[in-house]
DNA sequence: CAACTGACTGCCG
DNA sequence: CCGGCAGCCAGTT
């Protein structure tokens, strides 16, 4: 899949949704890296926001929300951030002891 | 119906 | 190098 998705509202939380489950175990993508493959163009709000309903809805048990962190390599989930953080530390992710994660190694690339 | 806030990012000072 | 402001969309009050 690519882009050309429209406006709509309800389609772009299903392309935000679509491109979170393209993240690979093991890996991290940041809002705007999601967004821009969503086609949103560059909205990480949209991305967080789009989160905030998916789990919301309890879909965190079909999409890996927790794979999602902010551009700093920091989660900026302001529900569960530590369950987040257990969760990547459990798909592989190591944390500094800021907890901050090392986009060196772990940021997708969107491949 | 109109305004505010929110799981963000990038640029300016 | 670090702190602050503005811009985007959608949902809620």
């Amino acid at each position: 899949m690519q882009k050309s998705l429209p406006k709509t509202a309800g389609t772009t939380y299903e392309a935000i949704f679509a491109t979170v489950c393209l993240i690979p175990p093991g890996k991290v993508a940041s809002y705007g890296r999601i967004a821009a493959l969503a086609g949103l163009g560059g909205q990480a709000r949209l991305v967080g926001y789009a989160l905030h309903s998916l789990r919301a809805g309890k879909l965190g048990d079909e999409v890996p929300w927790w794979r999602v962190i902010n551009a700093k390599g920091y989660i900026s989930n302001a529900y569960e951030p530590d369950l987040q953080q257990a969760l990547l530390a459990q798909e592989g992710v190591t944390f500094t002891a800021k907890g901050q994660i090392d986009l060196t190694l772990f940021l997708w690339d969107g491949a």
